[in-house]
DNA sequence: CCTCATTCTGACGTTCACGTAAGATTGAGT
DNA sequence: ACTCAATCTTACGTGAACGTCAGAATGAGG
């Protein structure tokens, strides 16, 4: 009734690498395929190099968790896209490091830099959560405030009125 | 160079219940006049009744606070105005109370109603806020885990081609 | 090989949350 | 009373973040 959709599982299709269309992509992550696009078209998410005009993107599972970190950062941090993309230049120099890694492409000196430059990015991340976590935290502990306050008048008046039995209007 | 105006203290013309105006109220509240009309506009704040066509506006410190609750709101939830709105409902059931108090006007049974309304949408405010403290404790914790595996990767790395003494520059 | 859902590339449309400009009006200070 | 910055209303403009539509092309399944 809600699902004309074969829902087909894998279709993956080269090699072992699980290799995902747009519109699978987006329904993992709870978007849409025009969003990613747009993502890419900024410069968000990396273009696959793979990829002739024309033919359809295809997407790993890495590429699912990077799209979800985007978007987790984006709702936590409710900051532009714009200055996402200064933000997830850890991840960028991560999968540097990655790629590298998997290509035995060894540059002890770039590698450095790059793994340097990561932790100077994740702990900009961080600090930033931290004072919007900090900030989140006083709101909450304000909010239980009212709530105790409302609580107390509440009970005031129930204990005060209360004393007559239940009379009732006809 | 950058501040022509006289910087008026406290323009206070009525009573003695320190009437701000628009632009102090924005300097207050880190916005412009602009925001506070157009938040007026759209019902998020109210408007003033004491005020007829054309007249200036006139805030209170009181609706100072509430403003500055607004965008506090508006920027640890993320959410839309329109959203803001409906979870202000709140404020306004307690703006009520508090105008009722002044009056003594109390009718226990509106009352009650008012402070029951009340704490049921600041239960909602804390549910809201609490799970993105939540989510933002996650991802705090999923930052400091990154930082530490890149730390580690860092040392192992130093450890290993660091042998060489200290060659120094300059 | 054929089919048909899915994807592709533009390009224009839309909603939100204000910015900005214009011309008239207000009101705080002298 | 006069001045002049600040505010008023109205209306059009803007940037961000997508939505939507058209027409062509792709590619997974039978």
């Amino acid at each position: 009734m809600s699902n004309p959709t074969p829902a087909k599982d894998a279709p993956r299709s080269r090699n072992g690498e699980a290799n995902l269309r747009i519109g699978d992509v987006a329904k993992l992550v709870g978007t849409t395929p025009r969003t990613i696009r747009y993502y890419e078209e900024i410069g968000l998410l990396p273009e696959s190099p793979e990829r002739a005009a024309g033919r359809h993107r295809l997407y790993s599972e890495a590429e699912v968790e990077r799209l979800m970190d985007v978007m987790r950062l984006k709702q936590l941090l409710g900051v532009s896209l714009e200055e996402l993309k200064t933000l997830l230049a850890a991840e960028e120099a991560r999968n540097v490091v990655k790629a590298q890694l998997k290509r035995g492409d060894v540059d002890p000196g770039r590698r450095q830099a790059l793994l340097e430059e990561a932790l100077g990015h994740i702990e900009r991340q961080l600090e930033l959560v931290r004072g919007r976590a900090a900030e989140l935290a006083k709101l909450e502990q304000d909010l239980s405030e009212s709530r105790t306050r409302v609580r107390r008048k509440l009970r005031e008046m129930t204990s005060e009125l209360e004393p007559e039995p239940v009379g009732q209007a006809s």
